[in-house]
DNA sequence: CTGAAAGCGCTTACAG
DNA sequence: CTGAAAGCGCTTACAG
């Protein structure tokens, strides 16, 4: 990078000293108007930069949030991010942004690495792989400021904006039953993920709350977002002796996997199986039928996370607790639930 | 943040200077076995982390590259910035993001924001407001690194990864016509961008090729994303007194739209009508019918700007030059063109 | 009203 | 083999 005019270069061409100009260029009280004006005005013909990394050593703050998710490619991940930015730019902060690929190294790697960025604080997604929280709970110890959002870790007492994925789980599978199903499959995800492991108790719960025996044949693990690996597992499900007639898929896309292997064989949707999935992506009011699903805004969720680390942040109490907050979800209802 | 160990504070706990913690980290070939081995456990024990951005300062480089995009929450800038990502982790560089929102003074803030922070480089995507580009002009003459990619800028000598839009364009209205659709419709996107300018361009110029005269009633302005506007415009479409035959949207959304549209008045895609959009997104394969599409790989394109700017951060040269590169786009044949 | 000095955390040319 | 000094660009308590 080519030289950028300093203060010292301003000093220097004024003939004053570099604490004047700086004061000059904060409009300090001391400095005299015609002095302030003199240095304003070649800073903005010089088009002078203050340098934010002397700034960040000076001050021991960088203004600059650090973000760790899972991939970068992922919708529900985009709008957090979006959510995040957005209260982020209001308040002067900068986001530096790196993704674990779902790798337990990375991710341990990535922290380190925004650690020696002297990152203010840091918002964080857990990769799917991660067992060994050391190295947050690390940054706990040292008071780092740390937000987790939507895959959090329940072992460390730390700031956490999620869903209930709980409840969210129930609902669904809730709405099926109120449809009138009865066998009920679920496809659900890495169940080391809090999350997913929090949508199949839902699942188990509300099966058990409306006296509906648990057939383990309909619980299958499918993968994250291999549309062609749902379809599969779907036809296997339909192969059963007793086929389900609802199918609850722990994302949109393994959901949509299932309703293109039903229709395939010219099983009707709703009528035969109903199936719902989570997040409501995109896509889902798109396809047909449309896919009923369990809404969540990322927006808000990054929008909470981002204000819960400025509340820390704030916050200078020694004791400062850590909060959880709880973002609403929302049951929305497709015509791959109910005839439309 | 708490307090942070530093090398002075190794050196007061070892009684030797900082320079000499400095060089036994660094296995700096003066120093001895026994130095060496005493800080480097010293270190370990109390985690130490260097400031990067007291390095940042002392070297007059951050490792840092700034990117800024229209909106997080298109899918095309999400795998950009993976493959921007992909390269610059390998490479030691972090990334610092921001979104303009679409909106030109937050473009030029977020300029400002980058400069300041001293990122070695920005990687951007013009947002579609802007019509001065005094603000990238400016970098190119501090000789700060800047790729653009995707929505460049033509004015400026200056780095750019895109497409052939041109060519793309082209190709989508050229498969229409294969498939003997002649009144063919164009709905495009805000023609200050110089990407949908070319994608106008290119179906203009595929019809003369194919010695189809150029209906004006065809050619309608489409938003960005939004579905609903792209049906109402389709349907004010279908009531021409000669409707199309087929269509070319500039983007995925709007052409499942017009797809929509068209379905709603039991109009038989592809027979009576033939639809193809651009991007190819990860709907496009799962609407029904399936909807061909011009394939882009943002991930490549992320990729490929990352390394323009590695390149020119490596070629020390004076009189650096610009380069262009273009990434290739593929043309995806599904049932909205051609009966599968 | 202005300036010299110290310091944020690091590195490295220079000296011993 | 090790250390003191200077400097990256800035700010601010202290002195005048």
């Amino acid at each position: 990078m080519s030289a950028q005019i300093t203060i010292k270069d301003i000093a220097k061409e004024l003939e004053i000293s570099p604490s004047t100009v700086s004061r000059a260029l904060k409009d300090h009280p001391d400095i005299s108007p015609k002095t302030k004006k003199a240095v304003n005005d070649l800073a903005e013909k010089l088009h002078y930069q203050p340098n934010s990394i002397a700034l960040s050593l000076r001050k021991s703050k960088t203004n600059t949030i650090g973000i760790i998710i899972p991939e970068f490619v992922h919708f529900f991940f985009s709008t957090v991010i979006s959510g995040i930015e957005d209260v982020a730019y209001e308040k002067g902060y900068n986001v530096i942004i790196s993704q674990s690929n779902e790798s337990y190294e990375r991710e341990v790697s990535d922290t380190r690495s925004m650690v020696s960025h002297r990152v203010d604080g840091l918002l964080v997604s857990v990769s799917k792989e991660t067992r060994d929280f050391s190295h947050f709970k690390e940054l706990i110890e040292r008071d780092i400021p740390l937000v987790f959002f939507d895959r959090m870790c329940s072992e460390l007492n730390a700031n956490s904006v999620v869903i209930d994925d709980f409840e969210a789980g129930f609902k669904a599978v809730e709405h099926l039953i109120s449809t009138g199903k009865k066998n009920i499959a679920h496809l659900y995800g890495d169940l080391n993920l809090h999350i997913c492991k929090n949508r199949y108790d839902g699942y188990r719960a509300a099966l058990e709350k409306y006296g509906i025996p648990f057939n383990e044949d309909f619980a299958a693990y499918a993968g994250m977002l291999e549309l062609d690996s749902a379809k599969e597992l779907m036809n296997r499900l339909l192969d059963l002796p007793q086929r389900p007639d609802g199918v609850f898929a722990h994302n949109d896309v393994v959901a949509y996997g299932a309703m293109q292997a039903i229709k395939e064989r010219n099983i009707k949707i709703p009528e035969e199986i109903g199936v719902i999935g989570f997040s409501d992506w995109q896509f889902s009011s798109l396809v047909e039928p449309g896919l009923s699903s369990i809404s969540q805004s990322g927006f808000e969720m990054g929008q909470a996370a981002a204000r819960m680390f400025l509340d820390q942040i704030e916050n200078e109490d020694e004791n400062y607790v850590p909060q959880t907050k709880v973002i609403p979800t929302k049951l929305v209802v497709r015509g791959s639930t109910v005839k439309q």
